[in-house]
DNA sequence: TTCAACTTTGATATCATTACAATTTACTGC
DNA sequence: GCAGTAAATTGTAATGATATCAAAGTTGAA
């Protein structure tokens, strides 16, 4: 927990209570959850969090690094706390996010000579090992 | 005109004089423009014309593969009549969408090994050439 | 010409996200 | 410790894209 505290900190954020608890329930989490998902498992245990708060602290998050927000379904925001570049593969079928390794440094497409990108992203859809 | 009749008919969809002025706005537009974007085109020839048709049609065009849908900002599904795979790039000033050629076959990740996969998406954001 | 199937229409509902103003919290210098 | 100030949190209400649904219009085959 003060390893959060300290984390937030060197990246600006003033460690308050609900961003540490955010932080602390994405940080490990695999499945990219979306601001429902976050605002509902830890109102439980901070009964009196806002979903504004779950949205603002996400925001103040991705633009210091510390989340990617991904959009693969039109309706919906998830986050990912892993920052390296990667792609992510969506299952039809069970709804499952599955991270994967990808290198972008082969995409250097001759079309976008003198552009400057500076987000990534590659997703694929389709159905998963185990459901099929 | 009468080619896009055709068209849709071979892709089993009744050619609508909606569906056929739809297409026929779409297929040579590389802005991959929004449903909005349609809608208020379109309406000032055809008066009549609703945004639940421009859903709709959109819809039928996805699913029997005659236009593509792409999701880069949360708010907004755009619409590509490029079948082929290729990546988008989004300038944040200007927020026009560029094609570019992409080689998806590069991609073999080992952590999909048995996934079935059936859509392939690969978007950049950053600075255009002319914004910069 | 008639009928059934399909399409279009528009009013309304839904749902994620944003705006905003009020309250609460936390750090600064005294 | 103690105000004072800036930032964070909260809840309600607004926004805006998309979906729902039933009624009205259109089309093509018998």
């Amino acid at each position: 927990m003060e390893e959060i505290v300290e984390l937030l900190r060197k990246k600006g954020l003033k460690p308050s209570m609900q961003r540490v608890q955010i932080y602390d329930y994405i940080k490990d989490r695999v499945d990219h959850p979306s601001v429902d998902m976050i605002y509902t498992d830890l109102a439980a245990s901070i009964p009196t969090l806002s979903k504004t708060t779950v949205y603002n602290t996400l925001k103040s998050f991705v633009s210091v690094g510390l989340a990617y927000p991904i959009v693969i379904e039109e309706n919906e925001i998830r986050f990912d706390p892993n920052i390296t570049a990667h792609g992510h593969f969506k299952c039809e079928t069970c709804g499952n996010i599955f991270d994967f390794s990808a290198d972008f440094s082969k995409f250097d497409a001759p079309e976008l000579e003198g552009f400057k990108i500076k987000e990534q992203h590659l997703y694929l859809k389709g159905v998963c090992n185990s459901c099929q």
